[in-house]
DNA sequence: TTGTGTGCAAAAGCTTTGCATGTTG
DNA sequence: CAACATGCAAAGCTTTTGCACACAA
């Protein structure tokens, strides 16, 4: 087993205890399906919507229902295990949070690629608004929108 | 008729100047109804969806179709007279744009209250960005969400 | 054992499309 | 008058809900 596969059993083994003690804190029930679902997000490197999980899960015979794949990232995003994004789609998009850096995303109009940036002025935007308007900012959403020079040239999504 | 009224006429007709040129250039055709769907655009204040447009306009006894509405409002995103957002529901939601400083938005995760504000630094992020990503960044979206402090206690949703 | 969670299918909500008709250029 | 835009209704997609059964606590 490689170092990083290596590192991904260990992230996959502390989100599973995160999620445990969320579930139980919140006095929901800890099903294996709920497990199973949290498992295979965390596998994934890409931002996903729930369909693609649901058909990933099924073409690996998981027994599941899109009910219960978006009653789980409801539940995974509610513990920030799992963020939500929409991209200008009409779908929402998710990926996993946890041991991952905060970021937010630039995303081409072409072919939908999705790359991921960090800046710590948004933090700053967030705590001047957040006292400007009276608010108490938990969370935000900043994506780039534009196309990525030269290199894509198909109207394809991807990411 | 008071000042404020008659700069909105003037604006009225300042955009429908800039759509007609618009359509012309793209040689698309100048029909009522689209115009009709811009000026009832810019005699709103609101963050609006296509549905709550399309029932206005019919309450008022216009003969227009849904269809008429999704077309022309991407017609008017598209000559950025119009701006679109996904404010982290399942609804696409719609704002004028010539005139008006362009802005970002808090919006409070219980009430819907939808704020606007403006930060120079955004502009700068996007500039260092494209630069770094190699992208040629067209527009954003940053939405703050949390609470307004103290004021709100509904759960309706609002603007 | 009790009630929450699940799968399945149907419904709901937003948006797009097909078709016949109307209207612009 | 030819092509495009419209209204209407139906279809498409994503997401939510209802219900009977399964299973966690």
């Amino acid at each position: 087993m490689s170092h990083t596969s290596e590192a991904l059993e260990n992230i996959i083994a502390e989100v599973k205890t995160i999620f445990s003690a969320h579930l139980e804190k919140q006095k929901f029930r800890k099903t294996p399906e709920r497990f199973t679902i949290l498992e295979e997000i965390y596998r994934r490197t890409d931002h996903f919507d729930a369909e693609a999980l649901y058909i990933h899960m099924k073409a690996q015979n998981y027994r599941v229902s899109r009910a219960t794949v978006y009653n789980t990232l409801e539940l995974l995003v509610n513990c920030d295990l799992v963020t939500k994004h929409q991209f200008g789609e009409n779908t929402a998009r998710y990926e996993k949070a946890y041991g991952y850096r905060q970021h937010d995303h630039i995303i081409c109009v072409n072919c939908g690629k999705v790359l991921e940036f960090c800046d710590p002025r948004i933090q700053q935007i967030k705590d001047m608004m957040g006292d400007i308007m009276n608010f108490n900012v938990t969370h935000h959403s900043l994506n780039l929108y534009g196309t990525c020079k030269g290199e894509c040239g198909s109207q394809a999504s991807e990411n």
